[in-house]
DNA sequence: AAAAGTCCTTGATATAAATCAAATGATTAG
DNA sequence: CTAATCATTTGATTTATATCAAGGACTTTT
């Protein structure tokens, strides 16, 4: 994943990821308590990340599609502190973190590449914050639907179209928000005109609609 | 700070902490679009880092004591995403990140800790998702309270009394409510005799009872 | 094809927290 | 020491979202 290796590096770093996984839908990739002994490369399918307080109250806090890294959360107590339930069929690459640490000890690119795995997930976190913190119901999902066509769109995919591949309920708890609430902010963005809902499909119709809804500052069409 | 170094290891990691940097209270550390080129180890002093919304909505995303090191948002994309304010006057451990690469290349004990003050962060931010997401106001201010006094019993500290660093406007930012919520949450606290509170200054009577407010299965007292 | 189970939508009502407003208490500047 | 500013508390009211409830749509099972 990383670039500016040669050819011989590579077939070191593939040793990393000599295994793979199968994850069937519904099933847990990893779950809270277990030992942590790798991370996992999404090569296909779609996660979410969650924890459980102890009164059942659960929180997803994360989405996770191709190419994507699952597992940081272990590395700090050895234990994994979330479950990663697959949302469809999906394959993992496993990559023992001990082989990630002992490569990146030689290769300082394969290093600063994990590095910035990792500060990416905290900034993302950051922005979860100010999402959870400060932003309104529609601001939310509008901010959502963004995020996730925009990723899905960098891996080749519709810029306007996508399936989701969660419920409302998980949707809602991401946003902190109840399915209820998700549902009647889905039917206010069709109402407006700026998306077409249909179940688990969703176009958005009016992208420069949704980008002022989620930040009237940074619209491009509006200045 | 790693453990399970030689004297001579010591020596070289010292290089990386050569430089401190005094920063004066309300002054800012570092702040959004700086270029990153250091993670910072809090020597003394407390700081809360910040982002700031386009219309202007702030989200204080962390508060750091000494001890903790801050900085790690840049790394991603090689410019810091938050602002950094000191609440006190501060001063700080500069640890330039090449220094930090190349000897974390050197000692894997030091990468090992490095990865996992990151993974700490990230852990730490999934629990704020759940607090901003799922929690009442009572409940997050119990937290905080809990939190803050157990992060500062363990560098010497009492375990029950404290003083606040931050205004009721900066905690209410951290835990997703108004000034004026944080305020009528901590006489509620108060009234029912689980806190003692003066302005900045926090005791907690009765542990057990924010405990059960934060988390009634996990109470130590009331099986 | 019917039945059962999810998931989703929509309406009516309740509620926690926000907002608006004013007074009080602390801290800083002159 | 006094004025001025800033931080905090408290009350009254509003509001966004949660909750409760029911029906509809889609999917899976039999």
């Amino acid at each position: 994943m990383p670039v500016g290796l040669e050819v011989d590096d590579m077939k070191k770093l593939d040793e990393v990821v000599a295994t793979r996984r199968q994850v069937k839908q519904g099933q847990m990739l990893f779950s809270n308590g277990d030992a942590f002994t790798s991370l996992y490369a999404i090569r296909t399918g779609f996660f979410k990340t969650c924890i459980a307080n102890e009164d059942g109250r659960e929180q997803v806090t994360g989405f996770q599609m191709a190419g994507e890294i699952i597992g940081l959360d272990g590395i700090v107590t050895d234990q994994h502190s979330c479950n990663a339930v697959a949302l469809e069929d999906a394959e993992v690459c496993v990559m023992p973190f001990s082989n990630v640490e002992e490569l990146s000890r030689e290769f300082p690119v394969l290093q600063r590449h994990v590095h910035k795995v990792m500060s990416r997930e905290i900034v993302r976190e950051n922005g979860m914050m100010m999402m959870l913190g400060n932003m309104r119901a529609e601001e939310r999902l509008a901010a959502f639907l963004l995020n996730l066509v925009q990723r899905l769109h960098a891996r080749g995919f519709s810029q306007s179209e996508m399936i989701l591949r969660m419920t409302r309920e998980e949707i809602g708890s991401y946003l902190g928000l109840k399915l209820e609430t998700i549902s009647r902010t889905f039917s206010k963005l069709s109402d407006d005109g700026i998306i077409e809902v249909k179940q688990r499909y969703v176009k958005i119709l009016a992208p420069d609609e949704l980008k002022k809804i989620f930040n009237p500052q940074s619209c491009q069409t509006c200045i």
